[in-house]
DNA sequence: CCGTTTACAATGCACTCGTATTGTAACCGA
DNA sequence: TCGGTTACAATACGAGTGCATTGTAAACGG
Protein backbone atom coordinates (compact mmCIF):
# COMPACT_ATOMS: atom_id res chain seq x y z
CA UNK A 1 0.00 0.00 0.00
CA UNK A 2 2.53 2.61 0.76
CA UNK A 3 5.18 5.14 -1.63
CA UNK A 4 1.92 3.98 -4.14
CA UNK A 5 -0.13 6.57 -3.60
CA UNK A 6 -0.44 10.29 -4.56
CA UNK A 7 1.05 12.78 -2.01
CA UNK A 8 -1.63 15.51 -3.47
CA UNK A 9 -4.83 13.43 -4.06
CA UNK A 10 -4.91 12.46 -0.16
CA UNK A 11 -4.55 15.98 0.75
CA UNK A 12 -7.30 17.22 -1.60
CA UNK A 13 -9.50 14.00 0.03
CA UNK A 14 -8.59 15.49 3.83
CA UNK A 15 -9.72 18.83 2.87
CA UNK A 16 -12.99 17.71 1.40
CA UNK A 17 -13.39 16.07 4.46
CA UNK A 18 -12.97 19.48 6.49
CA UNK A 19 -15.20 21.42 3.98
CA UNK A 20 -17.78 18.99 4.46
CA UNK A 21 -17.65 19.02 8.24
CA UNK A 22 -17.07 22.80 8.00
CA UNK A 23 -20.22 22.96 6.45
CA UNK A 24 -22.08 20.71 8.87
CA UNK A 25 -20.49 22.80 12.02
CA UNK A 26 -18.84 25.66 11.65
CA UNK A 27 -14.34 26.09 11.47
CA UNK A 28 -14.61 25.95 14.86
CA UNK A 29 -16.02 22.81 14.90
CA UNK A 30 -13.18 21.21 12.69
CA UNK A 31 -10.88 18.96 14.87
CA UNK A 32 -8.63 16.31 13.88
CA UNK A 33 -10.95 13.69 15.11
CA UNK A 34 -13.88 15.25 13.24
CA UNK A 35 -11.77 15.73 10.41
CA UNK A 36 -10.52 11.95 10.22
CA UNK A 37 -14.27 10.50 10.85
CA UNK A 38 -16.02 12.15 8.10
CA UNK A 39 -13.03 11.25 5.98
CA UNK A 40 -13.53 7.49 6.92
CA UNK A 41 -9.68 7.94 7.88
CA UNK A 42 -7.42 7.52 10.75
CA UNK A 43 -6.48 10.76 13.18
CA UNK A 44 -2.50 9.44 12.63
CA UNK A 45 -3.55 9.81 8.04
CA UNK A 46 -4.48 13.36 8.57
CA UNK A 47 -1.36 13.81 11.22
CA UNK A 48 0.83 12.34 8.43
CA UNK A 49 -0.05 14.75 5.26
CA UNK A 50 -0.24 18.06 7.47
CA UNK A 51 2.35 18.78 9.84
CA UNK A 52 -0.20 21.10 11.62
CA UNK A 53 -4.00 22.03 11.93
CA UNK A 54 -3.61 25.43 10.52
CA UNK A 55 -1.85 24.40 7.55
CA UNK A 56 -4.61 21.49 6.97
CA UNK A 57 -7.22 24.69 7.23
CA UNK A 58 -5.07 26.90 4.96
CA UNK A 59 -4.82 23.98 2.53
CA UNK A 60 -8.44 23.50 2.74
CA UNK A 61 -9.14 26.82 2.08
CA UNK A 62 -7.38 27.16 -0.96
CA UNK A 63 -8.86 24.15 -2.46
CA UNK A 64 -12.21 25.38 -2.26
CA UNK A 65 -11.54 28.51 -3.81
CA UNK A 66 -10.05 27.00 -6.12
CA UNK A 67 -13.05 24.62 -6.94
CA UNK A 68 -15.04 27.72 -6.93
CA UNK A 69 -13.09 28.76 -9.36
CA UNK A 70 -12.99 25.93 -11.50
CA UNK A 71 -17.25 25.54 -11.21
CA UNK A 72 -17.64 29.05 -12.79
CA UNK A 73 -15.59 28.08 -15.40
CA UNK A 74 -17.38 25.11 -16.35
CA UNK A 75 -20.69 27.02 -15.66
CA UNK A 76 -19.75 29.77 -18.43
CA UNK A 77 -18.33 27.15 -20.42
CA UNK A 78 -21.54 24.98 -20.48
CA UNK A 79 -23.64 28.00 -21.78
CA UNK A 80 -25.52 28.33 -24.93
CA UNK A 81 -23.05 28.96 -27.51
CA UNK A 82 -23.55 33.01 -28.66
CA UNK A 83 -22.40 34.49 -25.65
CA UNK A 84 -22.68 38.21 -25.11
CA UNK A 85 -20.97 39.69 -22.73
CA UNK A 86 -23.62 40.16 -20.70
CA UNK A 87 -24.89 36.74 -20.57
CA UNK A 88 -21.13 35.80 -19.60
CA UNK A 89 -20.81 38.06 -16.52
CA UNK A 90 -24.60 37.20 -15.20
CA UNK A 91 -23.48 33.63 -15.65
CA UNK A 92 -20.70 34.39 -13.07
CA UNK A 93 -22.64 36.54 -10.71
CA UNK A 94 -25.43 34.33 -10.82
CA UNK A 95 -22.92 31.30 -10.17
CA UNK A 96 -21.93 33.46 -7.06
CA UNK A 97 -24.72 33.34 -5.28
CA UNK A 98 -26.39 30.44 -3.30
CA UNK A 99 -29.07 29.21 -5.18
CA UNK A 100 -28.96 25.60 -4.03
CA UNK A 101 -27.99 23.66 -1.17
CA UNK A 102 -24.39 22.73 -2.49
CA UNK A 103 -23.53 26.45 -3.13
CA UNK A 104 -25.02 27.65 0.44
CA UNK A 105 -22.70 25.08 1.76
CA UNK A 106 -19.55 26.42 0.32
CA UNK A 107 -20.79 29.80 1.06
CA UNK A 108 -20.76 28.73 4.46
CA UNK A 109 -17.53 27.34 4.22
CA UNK A 110 -16.48 30.39 2.50
CA UNK A 111 -17.94 33.06 5.04
CA UNK A 112 -16.39 30.89 7.75
CA UNK A 113 -12.83 30.99 6.39
CA UNK A 114 -13.34 35.35 5.83
CA UNK A 115 -13.92 35.54 9.73
CA UNK A 116 -10.87 33.93 10.15
CA UNK A 117 -8.75 35.18 7.39
CA UNK A 118 -10.04 39.16 8.73
CA UNK A 119 -7.46 37.61 11.89
CA UNK A 120 -4.82 35.71 10.57
CA UNK A 121 -2.56 36.96 7.77
CA UNK A 122 -1.28 34.42 6.22
CA UNK A 123 -5.43 33.56 4.60
CA UNK A 124 -6.09 36.77 4.31
CA UNK A 125 -2.96 37.47 1.99
CA UNK A 126 -4.15 34.04 0.61
CA UNK A 127 -7.58 35.53 -0.04
CA UNK A 128 -6.67 38.41 -1.28
CA UNK A 129 -3.92 37.28 -3.98
CA UNK A 130 -7.15 34.86 -5.44
CA UNK A 131 -9.54 37.68 -4.88
CA UNK A 132 -7.67 40.23 -7.36
CA UNK A 133 -6.84 37.48 -9.85
CA UNK A 134 -10.94 37.58 -10.32
CA UNK A 135 -11.06 40.92 -10.25
CA UNK A 136 -8.37 41.16 -12.82
CA UNK A 137 -10.81 38.28 -14.95
CA UNK A 138 -13.77 40.45 -14.49
CA UNK A 139 -12.54 43.11 -15.53
CA UNK A 140 -11.29 42.35 -18.55
CA UNK A 141 -14.86 40.56 -19.67
CA UNK A 142 -15.73 44.33 -18.94
CA UNK A 143 -13.39 46.07 -21.29
CA UNK A 144 -14.55 43.24 -23.88
CA UNK A 145 -17.84 43.88 -23.30
CA UNK A 146 -17.09 47.94 -23.88
CA UNK A 147 -15.01 47.34 -26.38
CA UNK A 148 -17.82 45.74 -28.44
CA UNK A 149 -20.15 48.30 -27.62
CA UNK A 150 -22.01 46.35 -25.28
CA UNK A 151 -21.58 48.65 -22.62
CA UNK A 152 -21.22 52.28 -23.11
CA UNK A 153 -17.77 54.19 -23.91
CA UNK A 154 -18.34 56.26 -20.70
CA UNK A 155 -18.23 54.00 -18.10
CA UNK A 156 -15.07 52.69 -16.38
CA UNK A 157 -14.31 48.92 -16.42
CA UNK A 158 -12.32 49.04 -13.18
CA UNK A 159 -15.19 51.09 -11.27
CA UNK A 160 -17.66 48.86 -12.79
CA UNK A 161 -15.74 45.69 -11.94
CA UNK A 162 -15.93 47.03 -8.17
CA UNK A 163 -19.65 47.68 -7.67
CA UNK A 164 -21.11 44.84 -9.94
CA UNK A 165 -18.33 42.27 -7.43
CA UNK A 166 -19.83 44.05 -4.41
CA UNK A 167 -22.92 44.09 -5.20
CA UNK A 168 -22.58 40.29 -5.83
CA UNK A 169 -21.14 39.52 -2.66
CA UNK A 170 -23.51 41.40 -0.42
CA UNK A 171 -26.48 39.77 -2.17
CA UNK A 172 -24.66 36.30 -1.79
CA UNK A 173 -24.57 36.95 2.36
CA UNK A 174 -28.43 38.33 2.12
CA UNK A 175 -29.51 35.06 0.51
CA UNK A 176 -27.42 32.80 3.01
CA UNK A 177 -29.39 34.72 5.92
CA UNK A 178 -32.34 34.74 4.08
CA UNK A 179 -32.79 38.54 4.36
CA UNK A 180 -33.36 38.44 0.62
CA UNK A 181 -35.22 35.34 -1.72
CA UNK A 182 -33.27 34.08 -4.39
CA UNK A 183 -35.68 36.17 -6.72
CA UNK A 184 -34.87 39.21 -5.26
CA UNK A 185 -31.32 38.72 -5.80
CA UNK A 186 -31.38 37.92 -9.10
CA UNK A 187 -33.48 40.99 -9.94
CA UNK A 188 -31.26 42.94 -8.40
CA UNK A 189 -28.26 41.17 -10.59
CA UNK A 190 -30.37 42.22 -13.63
CA UNK A 191 -31.53 45.19 -12.59
CA UNK A 192 -27.49 46.32 -11.99
CA UNK A 193 -26.87 44.70 -15.22
CA UNK A 194 -29.77 46.50 -17.22
CA UNK A 195 -27.99 49.90 -16.49
CA UNK A 196 -24.11 49.18 -17.16
CA UNK A 197 -25.49 47.26 -20.63
CA UNK A 198 -27.30 50.27 -22.44
CA UNK A 199 -29.70 48.08 -24.40
CA UNK A 200 -32.86 49.40 -25.78
CA UNK A 201 -35.95 49.07 -23.49
CA UNK A 202 -34.95 49.48 -19.78
CA UNK A 203 -31.83 52.19 -20.20
CA UNK A 204 -33.59 54.28 -22.30
CA UNK A 205 -36.67 54.91 -20.18
CA UNK A 206 -34.76 55.49 -17.30
CA UNK A 207 -33.27 58.09 -19.43
CA UNK A 208 -36.30 59.50 -20.45
CA UNK A 209 -37.21 60.11 -17.14
CA UNK A 210 -34.48 61.75 -15.98
CA UNK A 211 -34.30 64.30 -18.70
CA UNK A 212 -38.20 64.88 -18.11
CA UNK A 213 -37.35 65.47 -14.45
CA UNK A 214 -34.56 68.11 -14.81
CA UNK A 215 -36.40 70.07 -17.74
CA UNK B 1 -22.62 45.13 47.64
CA UNK B 2 -24.85 42.62 46.45
CA UNK B 3 -28.81 43.31 45.67
CA UNK B 4 -27.91 46.94 44.50
CA UNK B 5 -26.30 46.17 40.95
CA UNK B 6 -27.95 46.61 37.62
CA UNK B 7 -28.64 43.51 36.20
CA UNK B 8 -28.79 44.72 32.99
CA UNK B 9 -25.71 47.13 33.09
CA UNK B 10 -23.31 44.06 34.55
CA UNK B 11 -24.90 42.18 31.09
CA UNK B 12 -23.67 44.75 28.95
CA UNK B 13 -20.42 45.34 30.86
CA UNK B 14 -19.92 41.37 30.11
CA UNK B 15 -20.80 41.80 26.40
CA UNK B 16 -18.58 44.27 25.76
CA UNK B 17 -15.43 41.98 26.91
CA UNK B 18 -17.15 39.18 24.64
CA UNK B 19 -17.14 41.57 21.54
CA UNK B 20 -13.36 42.85 22.62
CA UNK B 21 -11.94 39.59 22.60
CA UNK B 22 -14.19 38.60 19.51
CA UNK B 23 -12.31 41.67 17.70
CA UNK B 24 -8.91 40.47 19.19
CA UNK B 25 -8.82 36.93 18.44
CA UNK B 26 -12.25 35.73 16.80
CA UNK B 27 -15.29 34.42 18.07
CA UNK B 28 -13.78 30.79 17.87
CA UNK B 29 -11.16 32.03 20.74
CA UNK B 30 -13.76 33.31 22.93
CA UNK B 31 -13.86 31.00 25.90
CA UNK B 32 -15.77 32.09 29.61
CA UNK B 33 -12.32 32.51 31.26
CA UNK B 34 -11.07 35.29 28.47
CA UNK B 35 -13.92 36.78 28.90
CA UNK B 36 -13.73 37.35 32.77
CA UNK B 37 -9.59 37.88 32.43
CA UNK B 38 -10.55 40.58 29.83
CA UNK B 39 -13.66 42.36 31.76
CA UNK B 40 -11.37 41.97 34.85
CA UNK B 41 -14.24 39.71 36.75
CA UNK B 42 -13.94 36.28 37.85
CA UNK B 43 -15.65 33.57 35.90
CA UNK B 44 -18.31 33.13 38.87
CA UNK B 45 -19.92 36.69 37.71
CA UNK B 46 -19.84 35.80 33.78
CA UNK B 47 -21.37 32.48 35.20
CA UNK B 48 -23.83 34.38 37.64
CA UNK B 49 -25.02 36.47 34.43
CA UNK B 50 -25.70 34.34 31.72
CA UNK B 51 -26.83 30.54 32.08
CA UNK B 52 -25.31 29.49 29.28
CA UNK B 53 -21.97 30.59 26.84
CA UNK B 54 -24.61 30.57 24.32
CA UNK B 55 -26.84 32.84 25.95
CA UNK B 56 -23.57 35.02 26.77
CA UNK B 57 -23.02 34.70 22.45
CA UNK B 58 -26.57 35.80 21.40
CA UNK B 59 -26.91 38.35 23.88
CA UNK B 60 -23.39 40.08 23.15
CA UNK B 61 -24.52 40.08 19.59
CA UNK B 62 -27.98 41.98 20.00
CA UNK B 63 -26.08 44.25 22.55
CA UNK B 64 -23.22 44.73 19.09
CA UNK B 65 -26.08 45.58 16.96
CA UNK B 66 -28.09 47.96 18.68
CA UNK B 67 -24.29 49.79 18.89
CA UNK B 68 -24.01 49.99 15.15
CA UNK B 69 -28.02 50.90 15.23
CA UNK B 70 -27.20 53.74 17.53
CA UNK B 71 -23.95 54.94 15.92
CA UNK B 72 -25.49 55.01 12.55
CA UNK B 73 -28.31 57.50 13.76
CA UNK B 74 -25.53 59.50 16.09
CA UNK B 75 -23.88 60.01 12.61
CA UNK B 76 -27.33 61.00 10.96
CA UNK B 77 -27.73 63.68 13.79
CA UNK B 78 -24.56 64.91 13.98
CA UNK B 79 -24.33 65.80 9.89
CA UNK B 80 -24.84 69.84 9.31
CA UNK B 81 -27.91 70.67 9.24
CA UNK B 82 -30.09 71.12 5.66
CA UNK B 83 -29.91 67.46 4.79
CA UNK B 84 -30.96 66.12 1.44
CA UNK B 85 -31.80 62.63 1.39
CA UNK B 86 -28.98 62.09 -0.72
CA UNK B 87 -27.00 63.39 2.20
CA UNK B 88 -28.40 61.33 4.77
CA UNK B 89 -28.17 57.73 2.97
CA UNK B 90 -24.95 58.61 2.27
CA UNK B 91 -23.90 59.15 5.53
CA UNK B 92 -25.65 55.70 6.99
CA UNK B 93 -23.61 53.91 3.62
CA UNK B 94 -20.68 55.55 5.05
CA UNK B 95 -20.79 54.84 8.56
CA UNK B 96 -21.46 50.75 7.30
CA UNK B 97 -18.30 51.30 5.93
CA UNK B 98 -14.93 49.90 8.29
CA UNK B 99 -13.04 53.36 7.79
CA UNK B 100 -11.22 53.27 11.03
CA UNK B 101 -10.04 51.02 13.33
CA UNK B 102 -13.34 51.27 15.44
CA UNK B 103 -15.31 50.22 12.72
CA UNK B 104 -12.80 47.24 11.48
CA UNK B 105 -12.92 45.84 14.39
CA UNK B 106 -17.09 45.49 14.59
CA UNK B 107 -16.85 44.61 11.36
CA UNK B 108 -14.59 41.63 12.01
CA UNK B 109 -16.91 40.80 15.00
CA UNK B 110 -19.67 41.20 12.93
CA UNK B 111 -18.75 38.42 10.42
CA UNK B 112 -17.46 36.35 12.70
CA UNK B 113 -21.42 36.14 14.34
CA UNK B 114 -22.44 36.25 10.61
CA UNK B 115 -20.34 33.07 10.20
CA UNK B 116 -21.70 31.52 13.37
CA UNK B 117 -25.45 32.75 12.50
CA UNK B 118 -25.34 30.98 9.11
CA UNK B 119 -25.58 27.66 11.27
CA UNK B 120 -27.66 28.70 14.25
CA UNK B 121 -31.23 29.20 14.40
CA UNK B 122 -31.69 31.41 17.22
CA UNK B 123 -28.48 34.08 16.05
CA UNK B 124 -30.22 33.60 12.20
CA UNK B 125 -33.71 34.80 12.89
CA UNK B 126 -31.91 37.19 15.67
CA UNK B 127 -30.17 39.01 12.86
CA UNK B 128 -32.78 38.60 10.62
CA UNK B 129 -35.10 40.83 12.61
CA UNK B 130 -33.18 43.38 13.01
CA UNK B 131 -31.54 43.27 9.24
CA UNK B 132 -35.48 43.68 8.00
CA UNK B 133 -35.62 46.66 10.65
CA UNK B 134 -32.81 48.31 8.79
CA UNK B 135 -33.88 47.76 5.54
CA UNK B 136 -37.09 49.47 6.27
CA UNK B 137 -35.27 52.57 7.63
CA UNK B 138 -33.46 52.65 4.38
CA UNK B 139 -36.26 51.96 1.90
CA UNK B 140 -38.10 55.20 4.30
CA UNK B 141 -35.52 57.01 3.50
CA UNK B 142 -35.65 56.11 -0.34
CA UNK B 143 -39.25 56.69 -0.32
CA UNK B 144 -38.67 60.15 1.45
CA UNK B 145 -36.54 61.26 -1.43
CA UNK B 146 -38.20 59.82 -4.13
CA UNK B 147 -41.27 62.08 -2.78
CA UNK B 148 -39.51 65.17 -2.92
CA UNK B 149 -38.25 64.60 -6.38
CA UNK B 150 -34.53 63.60 -5.39
CA UNK B 151 -34.81 61.03 -6.76
CA UNK B 152 -36.52 59.93 -10.52
CA UNK B 153 -40.68 58.29 -10.06
CA UNK B 154 -39.50 55.43 -12.01
CA UNK B 155 -37.20 54.05 -9.32
CA UNK B 156 -39.19 51.49 -6.89
CA UNK B 157 -37.56 52.53 -3.48
CA UNK B 158 -37.38 49.23 -2.63
CA UNK B 159 -35.17 47.56 -5.63
CA UNK B 160 -33.13 50.34 -4.62
CA UNK B 161 -32.84 49.95 -0.94
CA UNK B 162 -31.70 45.94 -1.75
CA UNK B 163 -29.18 47.00 -4.35
CA UNK B 164 -27.69 50.20 -2.51
CA UNK B 165 -27.23 47.55 0.99
CA UNK B 166 -26.10 44.91 -0.80
CA UNK B 167 -23.70 47.24 -2.32
CA UNK B 168 -22.43 48.34 0.94
CA UNK B 169 -22.34 45.40 2.63
CA UNK B 170 -19.86 43.59 -0.60
CA UNK B 171 -17.74 46.99 -0.41
CA UNK B 172 -17.49 46.07 3.56
CA UNK B 173 -16.16 42.98 3.41
CA UNK B 174 -13.40 43.74 0.76
CA UNK B 175 -12.48 46.80 2.01
CA UNK B 176 -11.88 44.82 5.46
CA UNK B 177 -9.96 42.30 3.59
CA UNK B 178 -7.93 44.95 1.93
CA UNK B 179 -9.56 44.04 -1.65
CA UNK B 180 -10.70 47.76 -1.94
CA UNK B 181 -9.03 50.44 -0.62
CA UNK B 182 -11.13 53.34 1.56
CA UNK B 183 -11.77 55.31 -2.08
CA UNK B 184 -12.34 52.86 -4.28
CA UNK B 185 -15.25 52.32 -1.68
CA UNK B 186 -16.28 55.78 -1.12
CA UNK B 187 -16.33 56.17 -5.06
CA UNK B 188 -18.58 53.31 -5.74
CA UNK B 189 -20.96 54.18 -3.35
CA UNK B 190 -20.99 58.12 -4.97
CA UNK B 191 -21.27 56.02 -8.21
CA UNK B 192 -24.15 54.10 -6.98
CA UNK B 193 -26.14 57.51 -5.58
CA UNK B 194 -24.93 59.45 -8.45
CA UNK B 195 -26.99 57.26 -10.83
CA UNK B 196 -29.96 57.00 -8.53
CA UNK B 197 -30.11 60.73 -7.80
CA UNK B 198 -30.93 62.09 -11.06
CA UNK B 199 -28.77 65.06 -10.30
CA UNK B 200 -27.71 66.88 -13.42
CA UNK B 201 -24.15 66.29 -14.14
CA UNK B 202 -23.52 62.52 -14.57
CA UNK B 203 -26.70 61.15 -14.51
CA UNK B 204 -27.41 63.20 -17.82
CA UNK B 205 -23.49 62.24 -19.31
CA UNK B 206 -24.72 59.03 -19.08
CA UNK B 207 -28.14 59.55 -20.51
CA UNK B 208 -26.78 61.36 -23.28
CA UNK B 209 -24.12 58.55 -24.43
CA UNK B 210 -26.62 55.94 -24.15
CA UNK B 211 -29.12 57.78 -26.66
CA UNK B 212 -25.60 58.35 -28.66
CA UNK B 213 -25.16 54.60 -29.39
CA UNK B 214 -28.35 53.55 -29.33
CA UNK B 215 -29.80 56.26 -32.35
C1' DC C 1 17.30 -10.51 0.65
C1' DC C 2 17.78 -6.71 3.50
C1' DG C 3 18.02 -2.09 5.30
C1' DT C 4 15.69 2.15 4.64
C1' DT C 5 11.92 4.80 3.79
C1' DT C 6 6.96 5.49 3.34
C1' DA C 7 2.40 5.31 5.13
C1' DC C 8 -0.06 4.97 8.22
C1' DA C 9 -2.47 3.20 13.15
C1' DA C 10 -2.75 3.53 18.02
C1' DT C 11 -2.02 5.51 22.08
C1' DG C 12 -0.50 8.87 25.47
C1' DC C 13 -0.08 13.55 27.29
C1' DA C 14 -0.56 18.03 28.79
C1' DC C 15 -3.86 21.35 28.38
C1' DT C 16 -8.21 23.92 27.79
C1' DC C 17 -12.91 23.94 27.72
C1' DG C 18 -17.96 24.63 29.59
C1' DT C 19 -20.40 23.58 33.41
C1' DA C 20 -21.62 21.92 38.20
C1' DT C 21 -20.79 22.41 42.83
C1' DT C 22 -19.68 24.53 47.00
C1' DG C 23 -18.58 28.33 49.99
C1' DT C 24 -19.35 32.91 51.72
C1' DA C 25 -20.03 37.73 52.41
C1' DA C 26 -23.42 41.29 51.96
C1' DC C 27 -27.93 43.04 51.93
C1' DC C 28 -33.09 42.92 52.62
C1' DG C 29 -37.63 42.09 54.86
C1' DA C 30 -39.69 40.71 59.09
C1' DT D 1 -31.41 39.96 64.86
C1' DC D 2 -32.19 36.49 61.88
C1' DG D 3 -33.63 33.47 57.92
C1' DG D 4 -33.50 34.06 53.04
C1' DT D 5 -31.99 35.71 48.97
C1' DT D 6 -28.50 37.87 46.02
C1' DA D 7 -23.93 38.16 44.19
C1' DC D 8 -20.42 36.50 43.50
C1' DA D 9 -15.53 33.53 44.20
C1' DA D 10 -13.17 29.26 44.01
C1' DT D 11 -12.60 24.99 42.72
C1' DA D 12 -13.54 20.48 40.85
C1' DC D 13 -14.69 17.56 36.90
C1' DG D 14 -15.24 15.11 32.78
C1' DA D 15 -14.94 15.72 28.02
C1' DG D 16 -12.42 17.10 24.20
C1' DT D 17 -8.38 19.25 22.08
C1' DG D 18 -3.72 19.44 19.17
C1' DC D 19 0.33 17.24 19.07
C1' DA D 20 4.20 13.84 20.17
C1' DT D 21 5.48 9.31 20.38
C1' DT D 22 5.70 4.63 19.25
C1' DG D 23 4.67 0.58 16.56
C1' DT D 24 4.28 -1.81 12.24
C1' DA D 25 3.37 -3.46 7.66
C1' DA D 26 4.46 -2.68 3.00
C1' DA D 27 7.18 -1.15 -0.81
C1' DC D 28 11.50 0.09 -2.89
C1' DG D 29 16.81 0.52 -3.81
C1' DG D 30 20.86 -1.89 -3.57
Amino acid sequence: MPKIVDHEERRRQIAEAVLRVTAKRGLEAVSLRDVAAEGGISMGRVQHYFTNKDEMLVFACGFMIERMNQRIAERIAAAPAPKTGREILRSVFVEILPLDEERREGTRVWIAFLARASLEPTLKSFMRDTWIAGHHNIAAMMRAAQKRGEIPADRDPERETVSALSLTDGLVSHVLMGHYSAETALRAIDDHLDRLFATKSRGQADCVSRIGIDA
